[in-house]
RNA sequence: GGAGAGAUGCCGGAGUGGUUGAACGGGACGGUCUCGAAAACCGUUGUGCUCUUAUGGGUACCGAGGGUUCGAAUCCCUCUCUCUCCGCCA
């Protein structure tokens, strides 16, 4: 992903003016692009999306419609044409139509073809354009994340802390060689209390997620490219996140997100039944083209792991609110387990392109001294619901884009680094945080297995 | 994996290649009737693109994509999905 540095300006007002979902017939379509062309411009360059066009957008869209309205022209003189040869006549005069119906045939084969082209042409220009952006977005990248909130305090250790690899080699709780064997790199075996450990991070989250009032579901663990690129991934190609299946249409999911806002592509759904939230488990699984060597050890960047993720398909109006209330409950969650966090605020050179805003929890990570990514919560407006065709029916009865979140409840090993690594006492043992202890039967502790 | 059947509007369900955007039934909505309700009766009941906008017009869509034809929901091919039977499998 492209990361550019930008320097913090004035925000634009111009901004704060554009509320896409305030308008009733606007969106982040090629209309929308037309009608706001400086603010999508703009809106690229604080993105720092070097390939998207949206003046090329704009050229190819004219030049669509002027062939949508040849094409339909010859269309309409065809169908009249047809209409002629309905009944009984001389054969001249129907040998004639039929003539004519020939020419007409073959000039709009012509039409279609190009018509073909310059859509192609200009759906490749939009998938460039990046959604639009939160006006209270910082605007740079990477590092450019605002915090807004801190809760906990890192603890200070009266001994040396060690790293989860070092915690779980000596705990045995977590084998990499044998995983090297079996899978490759980045790949590992759970196991004793890890194991046990990931059943009851799932359970515990899917709790929380549940009483908060997301419908729990199990989802497939691959899905087809179409719905991978709805949501926003890019399931081919050397730079893949994901996996393909060879000799199937089908991808290894990244994420729950992908198959939870897949699952009602193509629908209405009723005003009345918005928010509506789903939860989902899965496994994750990624490629990490190009990741190599970012904290690559241990944990932390994995090529399969388990996630329990929120889903929720909204109202424009609702979605914000939506959003808060996922930050929330990912807080409740990390509070749950008793481990510092910061909340921020990601900058828009770092926002992927579906989302209009997106907060991170960063977890304390006291063998790195600094905090690290946990969960992830964005907004993706209409982005995603407009490419999964995903609507509800208004108040006057129209069909409009629902609006889709998405929020991590917990990503496993990352939750599990910083259990082991926060909660770990100077004897070696990890106290497990009791929020834990009812789903691993009531155990308090996890120690250095006798004759180990 | 093998054999067969199917996919039409909110739902059920018709549909000889030429006024079929689609019969008929149900549902929903509006109206008449009623003190009120039910029943009955009358009416309404899709989406995308596009032009023009007060209204309105054009075009496309009968699982998806191709093909045949002057003309396709209707004929042909491919694919997807659903159902039944057989096989296999946790």
């Amino acid at each position: 992903m492209l990361l550019v540095r930008f320097g913090f300006g004035c925000y634009p007002c111009a901004i704060h003016i554009l509320k896409p979902f305030d308008r009733g017939d606007s969106m982040l379509d090629v209309k929308f692009i037309r009608e706001n062309l400086e603010l999508v411009r703009e809106n690229i360059r604080n993105r720092g999306v070097g390939n998207a066009d949206p003046d090329q957008v704009v050229a190819l869209n004219t030049q669509r419609v002027e062939l949508i309205q040849q094409t339909e022209a010859i269309r309409k003189e065809r169908n009249e044409n047809a209409q002629k040869m309905k009944g009984q006549m001389p054969p001249e005069e129907r040998s004639e139509l039929i003539e004519r119906g020939k020419e007409l045939k073959e000039q709009l084969a012509s039409y279609e073809e190009k018509l073909g082209q310059a859509e192609e042409e200009l759906n490749h220009a939009l998938k460039n354009i990046p959604n639009m952006t939160h006006p209270d977005v910082p605007i740079g990248g990477e590092d450019d994340a605002k915090e807004l909130e801190l809760v906990g305090t890192p603890r200070s250790f009266e001994f040396q802390p060690k790293d989860h690899l070092t915690i779980g080699k000596e705990l045995d709780l977590i084998d990499f060689e044998s995983a090297a064997d079996v899978t490759g790199s980045s790949f590992y075996y759970l196991k004793n209390e890890a194991a046990l450990l990931e059943l009851a991070l799932v359970n515990y989250a899917m709790n929380v997620i549940t009483s908060r009032g997301y419908i729990p579901h199990l989802t497939p663990d691959l899905a087809r490219p179409a719905i991978l690129e709805a949501i926003g991934f890019n399931p081919r190609g050397e730079e893949s996140q994901v996996y393909n299946v060879e000799g199937h249409d089908l991808c290894l999911i990244g994420t729950a997100e992908i198959t939870l806002g897949g699952m009602l592509s193509g629908k209405i759904l009723r005003k009345e039944d918005l928010p509506m939230r789903v939860g989902g488990f899965s496994h994750c699984f990624r490629t990490e083209a190009g990741a190599h060597g970012r904290e690559s050890r241990g944990l932390y960047r994995v090529h399969q792991f388990s996630k329990v993720e929120m889903f929720a398909f909204t109202t424009p109006e609702q979605s914000e609110e939506v959003h808060a209330e996922m930050l929330s409950i990912e807080k409740e969650i990390y509070s749950g387990l008793e481990i510092p966090f910061r909340v921020v605020d990601i900058a828009t050179g770092d926002l992927g392109a579906p989302a209009y805003r997106k907060f991170d929890i960063e977890a304390w990570m006291p063998s790195r001294e600094t905090y690290g990514e946990v969960t992830s919560t964005s907004n993706c407006t209409e982005f995603q619901s407009r490419r999964l065709n995903i609507r509800y029916r208004d108040d006057e009865n129209q069909p409009r884009f629902v609006h889709t979140l998405n929020g991590t409840a917990v990503a496993v090993p990352r939750a599990i680094i910083a259990i082991l690594e926060n909660h770990q006492n100077a004897d070696g043992s990890v106290r497990i945080p009791e929020a834990l202890r009812p789903y691993m039967g009531g155990r308090e502790i996890i120690e250095a297995r006798k004759g180990a």
